[in-house]
DNA sequence: TATAATAATACAAACGTTTGCATTTTTTTA
DNA sequence: TAAAAAAATGCAAACGTTTGTATTATTATA
């Protein structure tokens, strides 16, 4: 009969050797308040018994999990799973672990999720909202629990008391469309996405901002706002924008690497040379861009710094006392573009 | 200045209603053996009060954490995460969080990883070894400790008291070369990695085994073990191979979609036409294929589905009493051919 | 209306640590 | 060698729950 094997706990040490739990406790610790040789004792009693720290109890004695709760929309995005990656490297360096929870691009699970590491299970919050996410009400409730979080991303709205990460996107669309402009590309073409979300106002913002400053005019046929959320309609929608568009483009300017990806195959299948007759530029830079052929120019967003720069922003507000007030942070993390063979 | 916000806690409420802690935490419950009348109070005050349970010492008291860690080689790559995906899907399902850690796709890591997640924090692991990973000393050692334990993918040995998940990797690599010879191609070429690894091992064997099966010669030349662990160089010796090919192949099988992708961009480069003088078929399937020019043809795994079945396995484990010794189950997962335009 | 049966609640130990303070042991000092 | 100082250890409360058992309050029974 298979025997169960129970955990060995600090008191089955301290019975081992006839001293107490406090001093075993400390002992593991490498307290110098308890004797050299009694800790080497401890130690080896410790290592033969394969004793291991208990650290849900550890993390109720002290008040801290060591985790921190990470909530992206979504799991099948590079995006956000690099993102992730600088998390977990930046929080590993400091003895914290991630718990990843996906909020599915839904308002409801994310809210969830927040309620679930509400309960005591993480020590602090990274969060990248919903798109769908316009209240913030489930956000300040856990920042008024006095739980640190940092925001990242799609941000539509600061949220008092929490740090935030960003991505400069006006910037960053100006910059790509002056290089087309610069270029002398007259027709810059701009697909965009749902006009609501303030990622696409921005970079939409910086596509206009840049063809007013070189006075050149704008053209609504030139401009595509996609409607849907799923990547077959988009490719629909594409296709059916170039396949009636009344201009020819000499450039586009793409929000996203799917979109842009999307307008290159429509425009190879029109015939389009690219780079020669029509210059391509996407916005992401996850591999996409560089696998398809003509590889395809990007804005390439820092990514990996991002979730870097919001892990180290939380265990700031970690070792920040709470009773004083401390003023929260925005970053602004610059982009790069990215040149390859579509411009 | 900002007064200090204590978390409320049962006790807090038991006070306020004049009851006692053990009254309000089955209240809480719902437990029938509390008056209704007072379970209502308990509510309404736990509501009024903003009492959230604290889940740590909700573990410590009950010995589960609902929290499934999970251990992969690495995040950027999309197998991985969608592996992770049917993980947390179904965990959720039945009232588990996960915890995934990276192993960065060494042994060390991997053993760290177990070694954090031994101290109590998980209720079960579901882990895909490194290629590193020779030893299982430290799975064992898990499993020891009545830790239960799901091991997916990359599996080089079998380790008694875990369960397993596979992809019947021989079999796929059968069914996709014997297709290309039902399409009467000759000389087709394997492309695959470092042979010491137990995948690439089982997706030659399906490869000789096909050709063996129809009487095709098997040509040396035409198979090519790449030896690079990293996308850069994979590149060049993919090139080298083609360049300096002595019999002209009229179909590729590529053990990855990595390895599909290069040898695409390769033998386009060299002028060969995809499909009329050479078929692809890659293995993997996820996103990749899709989006070159030409679409690729894929073996696609059951990713997803993977990640679903090791959870399942993984609460089943928790379930079964553990003082009676269960078999432990492996389980095999079909693959199946998605055609595209490379074939 | 006393008594038995049942319903409702309370007490206290347990989960495995940490840690302030008290106590004991050892060493130093005069 | 006794007293003082310093070092080592131990005691017990605390962290916030859950839960078996004891106790009290209520209802049913005769």
């Amino acid at each position: 009969m298979p025997l169960k094997k129970r955990r060995v706990k600090l008191e089955d040490i301290a019975r081992k050797l006839n001293i107490s739990i406090a001093t075993v406790s400390r002992a593991l610790d490498d307290n110098p308040r308890v004797k050299l040789s009694t800790r080497e004792k401890v130690f080896k009693m410790a290592k033969a018994m394969g004793y291991m720290p208990n650290q849900i109890a550890k993390s109720l004695s002290s008040g801290k999990t060591n985790i921190i709760g990470v909530i992206i929309p979504r799991y099948d995005e590079p995006f956000f799973i690099e993102v992730c990656r600088g998390i977990d490297d930046y929080a590993r360096e400091h003895n914290y672990k991630i718990l990843i929870s996906s909020s599915r691009n839904s308002f409801e699970f994310e809210r969830d999720n927040l309620i679930a590491f509400e309960r005591g299970l993480v020590d602090g919050i990274i969060l990248s909202p919903t798109h769908e996410t316009e209240m913030f009400t489930h956000i300040r409730s856990v920042i008024n629990k006095g739980i640190p979080v940092v925001l990242f991303d799609n941000i539509r709205e600061e949220v008092q008391g929490a740090d935030h990460v960003l991505i400069d996107d006006d910037m960053a669309s100006f910059k790509a469309v002056e290089f087309l402009i610069k270029k002398s590309k007259k027709n810059i073409a701009f697909i965009g996405g749902i006009i609501e979300k303030k990622v696409f106002q921005d970079r939409y913002k910086g596509y206009i901002k840049a063809m007013k400053k070189y006075n050149i005019p704008i053209r609504k046929e030139l401009i595509l706002h996609c409607k849907s959320l799923d990547r077959e309609y988009e490719d629909v929608e594409i296709q059916q924008f170039f396949n009636n568009i009344a201009i020819q483009p000499d450039a586009v300017f793409a929000c996203t690497d799917n979109y842009g990806l999307l307008t290159m195959k429509t425009l190879l299948r029109l015939g389009y040379k690219i780079p020669e007759e029509v210059s391509i530029i996407g916005f992401g830079d996850l591999g996409l861009g560089e696998v398809f052929v003509p590889s395809m120019t990007c804005i390439a967003q820092p990514t990996y710094e991002m979730g870097q720069k919001a892990a180290e922003l939380l265990i700031e507000q970690f070792n920040e006392s709470n009773d004083t007030d401390h003023p929260k942070k925005v970053i602004k993390l610059k982009t790069k573009l990215v040149l390859r063979d579509s411009t």
